[in-house]
RNA sequence: GGGAUCGUGGUCUAGCUUGGUAUGAUACUUGCCUGGGGGGCAAGUGGUCGCAGGUUCAAAUCCUGCCGGUCCCA
């Protein structure tokens, strides 16, 4: 093997499908599991969803809503008791057939999401307007049968996420709750994994199968495709009648509740991954980042390496009593030139070196891994790291807000969008809400309506298809 | 759903056409020298050739089925 060889062969440019799935595995955040579809996470990866987990928990619990658990399984016949919803899903279900040597009559399906399961339950739990609201989170996976080939993170058959499940007196309350829970993924993933979200409406044939609306939050990958990143439904009484999810109100009459169901998945990570990682590999935000520094120490003889190793620990007190996620590269092993490409393989957002003629200077190099700059900084100064941290964080969003404007155009014409379409981005164009226009131009291109923002309710132009007046302004990608 | 392609020590790979004890690099272990951008020398460990059948005196190699990966098209 060649040095070329080593750490990330194909750059990002040229073969990005490639360079992200080289990323993933050697930067060591997940590997392929022996059945198709399935991947197993390695901590590196682990630590970036529990990072966002704990974030969400957070802001969760702030906003009233608790975490419960519930069961894998689901029986058929709950599963079909909304059928629009079973009919959605069906298609990708994993079906358990057997106990042991027995059939299973009643068979069990693997969830691939658990809104009648959860709403089973929920009828049992609420009798009166005393009972609501009702808001629980489940952190847990899904799993649907992936014909499409699978990508770690982006498109698998298992995956983690968390689905929360609301219940509501009223209808404004729980639309209420869709747009607070919408508020807080693109807040979430804009500060912590520095990427621009457009968030707003999906059409009629991309909502949620079950729901009245979704609202969603899409991001633009810089191979040109959209990715969803988030939804929220708002299910009105959908599954409250089916699944009798009803209570007295205060007036002594009963009610059909209202309800808001809403998930993010761990493809957050592999939107992570495509946003900000290079040809060097990984670039981890300083907020997601298991380690946040790594102290490289450079010495060339025992007298050198005496006084660098008791200096380079000391920093590491320092920076560790600052709630720095910081890890002391003590391999003895290997050349520093070698740990410098293996952390930023792994996208560790600040390293510093220390050696003997930094220790002659009292400072030290501070190698930023987003834009590879080296500054050197006094030992004094090592409060900065923290600003320092803070100021790659704002940087990545913003270097990705330009990037995700780059990506973003107007169209006029139809003619025009088919001719631009397969250069990829997201492209703002006029539509009159019907859905056969929509159909056509996701056959003739492959791209669909991605998202209606919000505030996009637009009268003054022409659809872009069939020339009649639009009602909106939606987003049209193609997608993941 | 349709098509193409791949699977050989941890990783990458030669060998396959024309069947005969599996090649090289890297990684790993030990020792010495090294050390500010993927170090050097020496010795050593490590392989059910994806799985299961079949053909054959003999299969990594030929045949069939399955499993898994990747890409393209719908």
């Amino acid at each position: 093997m060649s040095k070329e060889d080593i750490g990330i062969t194909v750059s990002k440019e040229d073969d990005f499908s490639e360079w992200y799935t080289q990323v993933v595995l050697k930067a060591k955040l997940a590997d392929y599991a022996p059945v198709k579809g399935l991947i197993v996470l390695r901590p590196d990866g682990y630590s970036i969803w529990e990072s966002l987990r704990n974030t969400f928990d957070k802001k969760f619990f702030k906003n009233g809503i608790r975490n419960g658990f519930l069961p894998v399984l689901i029986p058929e016949s709950l599963l079909g008791k909304e059928k629009k919803h079973f009919a959605g899903f069906n298609p990708e279900v994993f079906w358990v057939t057997h106990s042991g040597e027995n059939e299973i009559g009643d068979r069990l399906a693997l969830r691939p999401t658990s809104e009648t399961l959860a709403y089973t339950l929920y009828s049992k739990w609420i009798q009166s307007w005393r009972d609501l609201p009702l808001k629980i989170n489940f952190w847990n996976t899904a799993l649907r049968a992936e014909i499409k080939a699978t990508k770690p993170f982006l498109r698998t058959s298992e995956f983690l996420w968390q689905e929360g499940h609301t219940v509501h007196a009223t209808k404004e309350e729980a639309e209420e709750e869709v747009m607070k829970i919408l508020e807080i993924y693109k807040n979430t993933v804009e500060d912590e994994l520095a990427i621009p979200v457009v968030i707003g409406k999906k059409s009629e044939k991309e909502k949620f199968v079950g729901a009245v609306y979704t609202t969603t939050m899409e991001s633009i990958m810089p191979d040109g495709k959209a990715l969803q990143m988030g939804t929220s439904h708002f299910l009105g009484q959908n599954f409250s009648i089916p699944f009798e999810v009803k209570f007295a109100d205060k007036d002594n009459v009963e009610h059909f509740a209202w309800q808001s169901s809403w998930g993010v998945s761990w493809r957050l990570i592999g939107a992570m991954i495509m946003i900000h990682g290079d040809n060097k590999g990984l670039v981890l935000p300083p907020k997601v980042a298991p380690i946040q520094v790594v102290i490289v120490p450079i010495y060339n003889s025992e007298e050198t390496k005496k006084i660098v190793i008791p200096k380079a620990r000391e920093i590491q007190e320092k920076l560790s009593s600052e709630n720095i996620r910081v890890h002391f590269d003590d391999r003895d092993e290997l050349t520093p030139g070698y740990k410098f490409n293996d952390w930023e393989l792994k996208g560790v957002p600040i390293r510093i070196e220390i050696g003997p003629k930094d220790i002659e200077k009292q400072s030290m190099m501070v190698a930023k891994r987003y834009n590879k700059e080296k500054t050197s900084i006094q030992f004094d100064n090592i409060k900065n790291i923290v600003s320092i941290l803070d100021e790659i964080q704002k940087q990545m969003l913003e270097s990705a807000k330009i990037q995700s404007e780059k990506n973003t155009r107007k169209v006029d014409s139809y003619s025009e969008f088919k001719s631009k379409i397969s250069d990829g981005g997201f492209f703002n164009a006029y539509w009159c809400g019907n859905q056969e226009c929509e159909e056509k131009i996701k056959e003739e291109t492959s791209a669909d309506i991605r998202v209606i923002p919000f505030d996009s309710e637009d009268t003054s132009g022409k659809c872009m298809y069939c020339q009649k007046q639009s009602t909106c302004k939606p987003v049209f990608a193609r997608g993941y």
